[in-house]
DNA sequence: CGTGAATCTATACAATGTTCAGATTATCTG
DNA sequence: CAGATAATCTGAACATTGTATAGATTCACG
């Protein structure tokens, strides 16, 4: 069975679930993860405010539903990063890393309202980080630069956690105007110090 | 002119600007920054919903409040748990910058709530960066670590971003159940790693 | 003491999250 | 294919919220 989009009944929409999910990001990206109103999303999907309560137990359920698809979106765009980027020596080994943290911060000072939601504690994940696709990535990348000879495998122990830190760090104060964008390239190069890279 | 604590009157209250901020702070602390309400905290102060408006054009502005008095809250921190470290070593040198680590991480997992209102995108900083106190300390801290030669003057330009960017964002991971608390000595290690430090 | 300014209250309004009874439509059963 | 049952959505209602406005109370000063 298709889900039908266009329906002239108000009745049985289709897909009410996601596209609730797709209005309350639409919202979020214009006012905020603070002012996403629950009428509002119902309006922009035409529907009466009490609808979503069959999906979503309350407001904060929709908005950890949206915190789920973003996460996964977001670890989407650093893996298309990643897969533009061909080849298997040291240099492109090097650039993939770089591409990761550039496509995850490219992303937060687009979306700064989403990253807000994503990160400011407006819903709750359910799966621990080490099961999300962004850590996988982000620790088959470290992996690879041991590979390629560009890390020693002793500077890559826990490296996950202080390029994460170092990387969504500086794209929160960077977000919030506590520094300068120009900051995060330094950034970038201190954090292949930390790890030692040629 | 003493500001009155106690009166009879409900009118003049004597300080109610700042009363407004701390029963805001005491608020936030519990049900976080997106759950405050303008009324509860005109309530806690014994004072009618309005009565803020003649002190703060609206709600966002009292959180901007809130924020100001937060952050410089958060530097002094910073200021006594270095202060308790004296000496002029090396060795206290580095001590009392991973104090100062320590004592951000410290304040953010035990005021969770208090670290989203600064760091969410819920207040607007007026100040620039580099010219808040916390700003202040980590740029002296680092002065120091070249002065006692646990560092280089090279690899010391624009630590601040570098810095800064671990401390906050694993904090932020940490508070957000994105990262083990355990991370966090690591992350410090990372640091010091990037910095060259002996 | 009384006048004007500062400070707070009272009231009101629109918007919000949420609940619940009922209307509408789909799906299944015979 | 008809009727029952379940799924899906509406409508109206309620308490709570941010905020505006007008008025009451109190302070400071001539």
């Amino acid at each position: 069975m298709v889900p039908r989009v266009a329906v002239v009944s108000p009745y049985h929409h289709g897909d009410l679930e996601s596209a609730l999910v797709e209005a309350a990001i639409a919202l979020v990206r214009k006012y905020g993860p603070d002012h996403l109103s629950l009428r509002a999303v119902s309006a922009d999907v035409g529907v009466s405010p009490s609808a979503s309560y069959h999906y979503f137990q309350d407001k904060d359920a929709l908005i950890s539903a949206v915190g789920s698809v973003l996460f996964a979106r977001l670890a989407d765009l650093q893996e298309e990063a990643i897969s533009k980027i061909s080849g298997s020596g040291m240099r492109s080994a090097r650039e993939r890393f770089q591409a990761m943290g550039n496509a995850y911060f490219k992303w937060a000072v687009t979306e700064p309202n989403l990253y807000r939601l994503l990160f400011g504690g407006f819903c709750e994940m359910q799966e621990v980080p080490q099961d999300h696709k962004a850590w996988r990535l982000l620790s088959e990348g470290l992996d690879e630069l041991v590979q390629v000879g560009l890390i020693t495998k002793s500077a890559r122990q826990n490296g996950e956690a202080l390029v994460w830190s170092a990387v969504h760090g500086a794209s929160s104060l960077i977000i919030e105007g506590l520094m300068p964008r120009q900051a995060f390239p330094e950034v970038l190069k201190g954090i292949q110090r930390s790890l030692g890279m040629k």
